[in-house]
DNA sequence: CCCTGATTCGC
DNA sequence: GCGAATCAGG
C-alpha cells in the first residue's frame, strides 16, 4: 500500500482526532500501526501525550515529590506552542477524548465564561472571523450550536442535496464536491458528503467549519474535538 | 501479557 | 520515504 493523498489525509484526520495508531491503521488498511506512526511522524504530525515521552515539567515546588535527582541536562525543548503562563497548577497535557464518542446533549455554553482570570471589563462574547473560503469561523460562545447532536454511528444523513439522489462513492469524488466522509470505509453505507465544495477547499461550507477550525486562546479548549470520520470502529 | 507512541536504521 | 524492530511507559 501506498500513501495516497486519501490515505494521508485520513491519517491525518483521525490523529489529530485522538485515534490511536492502531485505530488509524486498521481503518486505513494494508499498513502497520508502526507504519502509521512512522507515517504521522514524517508528516509532521506528532505531538501526542505519549506514555513513554518526556513527562516535561518545569518545575513544581509545591506538588514535587520526587526531588532526588542530579537533574541532568534541562534541555528545554523549544516547544513550538508555549503552553505556560496557567498560574493554576494544571494538567500539563490535555487526556485525548476517550474512544467512544458520547452524544452529549445540547448543553448550552455557560452563559458567563465565568471570569477566568481578568478581562471582565472588555468581554468580547464573539469572535467571529472569515476564513479564506469565506465561511465564518466561530468563537468560543457558538462553537458547536448549529452542529447537530453527535451523530451516534452508523447513520446515513439525509441526501445533502436532491440532485445527488445516489450516495456520493469514491469514484464520484471530483475536486468540486465535498470529500467530507460518512460512515465507515467498507461498509455497505459508506459515502461522502458530495455538496458543492467551498471553492477552495476540499469540502462544503458546513464541513470546512469542521475541519478547519480557529485555534482558541489556550484558556479555554473544547475538549472534545468532532472526529469526522465518526467516531473509532466499535467492534 | 496487553496496550500505547517514539525512535532507530536498513532498505 | 518507508516501516519492522526495538524501546519504554501504562
Amino acid at each position: 500500500m501506498s500513501w495516497t493523498d486519501e490515505r494521508i489525509e485520513k491519517l491525518t484526520k483521525m490523529w489529530e482526532g485522538g485515534a490511536t495508531a492502531s485505530q488509524i491503521a486498521d481503518e486505513l488498511g494494508g499498513v502497520s500501526r508502526n507504519a502509521v506512526i512512522g507515517k504521522a511522524h514524517r508528516l509532521g504530525l506528532k505531538a501526542r501525550p505519549s506514555p513513554v515521552k518526556p513527562n516535561d515539567k518545569a518545575d513544581a515546588p509545591a506538588a514535587a515529590p520526587k526531588a532526588a535527582k542530579p537533574a541532568p541536562a534541562p534541555e528545554p525543548r523549544p516547544a513550538p506552542a508555549p503552553k505556560a503562563a496557567a498560574p493554576v497548577a494544571a494538567a500539563p497535557v490535555a487526556p485525548p477524548p476517550p474512544p467512544a464518542p458520547r452524544p452529549a446533549p445540547q448543553a448550552p455554553a455557560a452563559p458567563a465564561v465565568a471570569a477566568t482570570n481578568d478581562a471582565p471589563a472588555a468581554p468580547q462574547p464573539r469572535i467571529v472571523s472569515v476564513g479564506p473560503g469565506g465561511f465564518l469561523r466561530q468563537g468560543p460562545g457558538d462553537q458547536q450550536a448549529p452542529i447537530p447532536p453527535a451523530p451516534p454511528r452508523r447513520l446515513v444523513p439525509a441526501r445533502p442535496s436532491p440532485e445527488i439522489a445516489d450516495k456520493t462513492s469514491l469514484l464520484d469524488l471530483n475536486d468540486r464536491i465535498c470529500r467530507w466522509p460518512m460512515g465507515h470505509p467498507g461498509e455497505p453505507d459508506f459515502h461522502f458528503c458530495g455538496e458543492k465544495v467551498n471553492p477552495g477547499f476540499p469540502y462544503c461550507v458546513d464541513h470546512c467549519g469542521r475541519a478547519y477550525q480557529a485555534q482558541l486562546p489556550r484558556g479555554h479548549r473544547r475538549p472534545p474535538p468532532p472526529m469526522p470520520f465518526g467516531g473509532p470502529r466499535v467492534r
